[in-house]
RNA sequence: GUGGGCGUAGCUCAACGGUUAGAGUACAGGACUGUGACUCCUGGGGUUGGGGGUUCGAAACCCCUCGUCCACCCCA
C-alpha cells in the first residue's frame, strides 16, 4: 500500500467542513476590514527565506523543504507566507498604494518532528498590513482576528502581546541582558548557552526549570523601549481596549523570525497540548526594505488551520442538513429527476438513493447516508402530487405538495 | 534531532510463550416487496505494521525498521 508521507496528511470530508467554515469565515471578516486576496506560489527562492526569517532562526536552519531544481537553481517550499507576500508586494510595485491589506491561505512546510497540532505541511491564514506604521493598524488587525475567532466560537482563546523594540532601542536591551546572564550561564540549560550570543532573548521563553530560576529577575525589554516604541507600544495598549480587548503582557514572549520589531502577539487556546499557539505576528517595519523595496512600515499574522480545526471538532459544529430522496417505481423515478433538479435550484442539498430492493433496506442506507430528511415519492404521492417527507430526527413524517418541499427543509 | 507510550478485522479492543488469533461494531444478504435507529439468523473479512532473531512452538520475548501518539526542541 502506498501511504501518504510522514507529517502530510489528508483532509477528509467531516474535517473538510470546518476548514472551509474557518476560511470562508476569515475572507467575510476579512474582507469587511478592506483586506484582498493574494494568491502566492508555495516554492520560492531559497534566499528569499535566508534574508527574510533570519540564517541563524531554527526554521532555516534545520526545518526547511530545500532542492536544486533542473537548472540548479536553489528552492524552498515556503515555510511561512510573509516573506513571499513582500516579494510580491516589491515586485508588482504595491507600495504606489498608500496601503495594502493582502491575505493568502494554503499550505506551509517545515520538515519537523510530527505532534499533535503540528504537521509537516500544514496551513495557515495570513494576513498583512503593508506602508501603514499607526498603532491603529496593529489594534485593528488583532481586532478583526478576535473577531473571526469569536465568529467561529473558538473557546478558551488568550492574547498576549509584547514589543521588541526597533534597531534603535534593541541592541541596547540586548546589551543589557547579555551583562545580566553573563554570570548566570551555569545555571542555563544547554541550548540557552550556545546561543546566548546569537539570540539571547531566546532564555527568557524557555521552559527549563534552570532558565526560569535564572531569568526571574532580568530586565524587562519594555522597559528598555526608546520613546518612539513605548509610545507606539502604549498607544496599541489604548486602542486595543477601545475595541473591547485586554491582552495579557508578557515581556518574555519571543518570536522565531528575526524580521519581527515593535509589537509582536500570540493566540494561544486550550485542548491542543503543547502547540496550543493558533494564531501569532506582530510588526515588521524592517523587512520591505531589507528585501529591496522602500521603506514600509507592516503587520501581519498568520492563523493555524489544523490547530483551529482542532478545537473546533472537538466542540462539533452544525453542518446544513442533507435530504435523501428515494422513489419508487420507473414513473415516480422519472418525475424524480425533475423535483430533485428543482430542490438543487432552491439550494437544497439533496443526494438520490439509486439502489434497489425493499424500501426497508432503502431506508436504512439513507439513514447511514446521514439524512436529516428522507423524501418518498411512491405511485400514491405522485398520483396526488405530493411526496412523502421524514424527518429521521424527529421520527415524524408529512405529506407535502411537491412546491412546498424547499420552503419546508429550509425553514429548518 | 532527543526521550517515552502504542501498532492485532474498516473502527474500538481481547487473547498465560501452547489447538484453526476472538468479540463488539461496521459491511453483504435474509427474517421483512411502502418506512431507518431496536431484535433474530447467515456470510465475507487478518502477511497480528514490515524484516530478522530466540524457541519444539511467537501476536506476545530480543534486535532493526516504518508508522502513530505524547513530551522536549521549536512553532502556526
Amino acid at each position: 500500500m502506498i501511504t501518504a508521507i510522514r507529517g502530510f496528511n489528508d483532509i477528509l470530508p467531516g474535517d473538510s467542513e470546518i476548514w472551509r467554515h474557518i476560511e470562508e469565515s476569515a475572507y467575510r471578516i476579512f474582507s469587511t476590514y478592506g483586506f484582498s486576496e493574494i494568491k502566492l506560489p508555495i516554492v520560492e527562492k531559497t534566499e528569499l527565506f535566508l534574508r527574510s526569517i533570519g540564517e541563524t532562526t531554527d526554521i532555516v536552519e534545520k526545518e526547511m523543504y530545500t532542492f536544486p531544481d533542473r537548472h540548479g537553481d536553489l528552492l524552498t517550499l515556503r515555510p511561512e507566507g510573509t516573506a513571499s507576500a513582500v516579494r510580491a508586494y516589491i515586485e508588482h510595485k504595491l507600495y504606489t498604494a498608500p496601503v495594502t491589506k493582502l491575505y493568502y491561505t494554503g499550505p506551509m512546510f517545515r520538515y519537523e518532528r510530527p505532534q499533535k497540532g503540528r504537521y509537516r505541511q500544514f496551513y495557515q491564514i495570513g494576513a498583512e498590513v503593508l506602508g501603514d506604521d499607526s498603532p491603529r493598524a496593529d489594534a485593528e488587525a488583532l481586532e478583526m482576528l478576535m473577531r473571526l475567532f469569536g465568529r467561529i466560537n473558538l473557546k478558551g482563546v488568550t492574547l498576549q502581546i509584547n514589543s521588541l523594540g526597533c534597531p534603535d532601542c534593541r541592541p541596547v536591551y540586548k546589551e543589557k541582558l547579555l551583562n545580566f546572564l553573563k554570570d548566570k550561564t551555569g545555571e542555563l540549560c544547554e541550548n540557552c548557552v550556545r546561543r546566548i550570543d546569537t539570540n539571547p532573548l531566546r532564555a527568557l521563553d524557555c521552559k527549563s526549570p534552570g532558565c526560569i530560576e535564572a531569568t526571574k529577575n532580568a530586565p524587562s525589554i519594555i522597559e528598555s523601549l526608546c520613546e518612539n516604541c513605548k509610545t507606539h507600544f502604549e498607544k496599541v495598549q489604548y486602542y486595543l481596549k477601545l475595541s473591547g480587548l485586554t491582552p495579557a503582557l508578557n515581556p518574555r514572549m519571543v518570536r522565531g523570525l528575526d524580521y519581527y520589531t515593535k509589537t509582536t502577539f500570540e493566540i494561544t487556546a486550550e485542548g491542543l497540548g503543547s502547540q496550543n499557539t493558533v494564531a501569532a505576528g506582530g510588526r515588521y517595519d524592517g523587512l520591505v526594505s531589507e528585501l529591496g523595496g522602500p521603506k514600509t512600515p507592516c503587520f501581519g499574522f498568520a492563523i493555524g488551520i489544523e490547530r483551529v480545526a482542532l478545537i473546533l471538532k472537538e466542540e462539533g459544529i452544525e453542518s446544513r442538513p442533507l435530504s435523501v430522496f428515494i422513489s419508487l417505481g420507473t414513473e415516480a423515478e422519472a418525475k424524480g429527476v425533475e423535483l430533485v433538479s428543482g430542490w438543487r435550484e432552491k439550494g437544497i442539498r439533496v443526494v438520490e438513493e439509486f439502489s434497489e430492493g425493499p424500501l426497508k433496506n432503502r431506508m436504512k442506507r439513507a439513514d447511514r447516508l446521514g439524512a436529516r430528511y428522507v423524501i418518498i415519492l411512491g405511485e400514491n404521492e405522485l398520483n396526488s402530487g405530493v411526496v412523502a417527507i421524514k424527518d429521521m430526527v424527529a421520527a415524524t413524517q408529512e405529506t407535502l405538495p411537491w412546491d412546498k418541499i424547499a420552503q419546508r427543509i429550509s425553514a429548518q
